[in-house]
DNA sequence: CAGTGGTCTAGACCACGAT
DNA sequence: TCGTGGTCTAGACCACTGA
């Protein structure tokens, strides 16, 4: 018996200690919530605590009654933090700057209205905007609003706040979807980002609900060489 | 008072609700955990349960004594799972293929060595690979693996299994690091993959660790058009 | 210093689901 | 059916940190 274990974190340790030594081996069914307690002197709770913690990584499968297995193929869980593009850049220690080129509300085409769930009357705020780390285009800014479920943003000040920051602190949304990709430049990316043609950008395109009504459709184009990055 | 508040996802929907309806606003502090519980006629330990998860996902700012505020600027955690190609394409529905392109063991080119931690007499293998979905080219493999860290890959059969799910089996690690980005396609990738010249490809970095030595590092290359998603 | 969240405990009941 | 994980409770002590 190594030292004490008490707390949530050391259980969480050793249960990774002998994951990796290949004392339980992957597929394999390990002890109980109850049977572990007893063997390291703490609370059920606190077992379940750190093997809950374990599955929500992807490396333990538990199932009721059936117990808890370590994963065969445990699959690796990457999150990523989306943070609102000015803290991005200022984060990497760069000036931000935002510049707002284009504006214009009115019905949106049917591809984008058909996306959005938006009708043929329905209107929407079309936003063009460029990010700029250190005076350099960072990122561009391709943004639909549904016009019918933020009526206010039709006259909020987009060309002093990202469609971004303005949603958030105005539009709250219950869930979304998102996306990433990679997409040759076309013309406009060319142009408002400076990069050479041809060029691979990074794309996240992001839709937003508020319950069933879609709050907003936006694409993110990265400038040349943009990486996300996180931990594993 | 709407129904019975008595467990924690009940719980974390009312909070969701508040914060929605801008009951609490960005920014503002929360009761704490004792008059919520008193108030939802719950013990605190499930009240904590889900202002812990709310947290977790970016919507609260908890410190002690400081209390719970609702997030200023939530950041948005995008959670990808990252399966083992086998798994993510049978789970499309279509029939996997798998292709090694190329084997050699031997020291790795300065770049690779650098990235790796692997010093000049240090022994690497090499592995490009092919991923086939009903036939088609799905995603090219390009690894690198430590066989100072995994003596075993040596001899192991990677004609019939890939990298992935061998190291998986095999080699357990304790961290990694991931990255996406966008690529033209170089001549190698045109003609694996089959893509018009150029495309861009999106690509995913990968570089796992076992305590503090590198196992291996892969480089995975999509089909054109690939598109990762998930849930926000 | 004192308020708040973080955690542990011992016990209990319940939901699920493999057999 | 009944073993297992999922959760709740009431109470307690502690760690951190703002005032």
């Amino acid at each position: 018996m190594s030292g004490s274990i008490k707390n949530w974190q050391s259980v969480q340790a050793e249960v990774l200690r002998r994951i990796h030594a290949r004392i339980w081996r992957p597929g394999a069914q390990i002890p109980n919530e109850a049977d572990l307690a007893a063997e390291f002197g703490c609370a059920r709770a606190t077992v379940n605590r750190a093997l809950r913690n374990l599955a929500e990584a992807g490396l333990l499968d538990r199932r009721r009654k059936a117990g808890t297995r370590v994963a065969l193929q445990p699959v690796a869980k990457a999150t990523l933090d989306i943070p609102v593009i000015r803290l991005e850049v200022e984060g990497r220690g760069q000036r931000y700057g935002y510049r707002l080129m284009a504006r214009e509300a009115g019905p949106p085409p049917p591809e984008i209205a058909a996306a959005m769930g938006i009708d043929a009357a329905g209107a929407a705020l079309h936003l063009v905007a460029l990010h700029l780390a250190d005076e350099d285009p960072y990122a561009l800014e391709d943004r639909w609003i549904n016009l019918g479920v933020v009526p206010a943003a039709r006259n909020a000040p987009f060309d002093e706040i990202s469609g971004n920051e303005w949603l958030l602190a105005h539009a709250p949304y219950t869930h979304g979807e998102i996306g990433f990709s990679a997409v040759i430049a076309d013309a406009a990316a060319i142009a408002a980002l400076a990069c050479p043609d041809p060029s691979a950008l990074f794309v996240l395109d992001r839709l937003t609900w508020d319950q069933t009504r879609v709050v907003t459709k936006v694409r993110i184009t990265y400038g040349p060489g943009h990486e996300m990055t996180t931990a594993l």
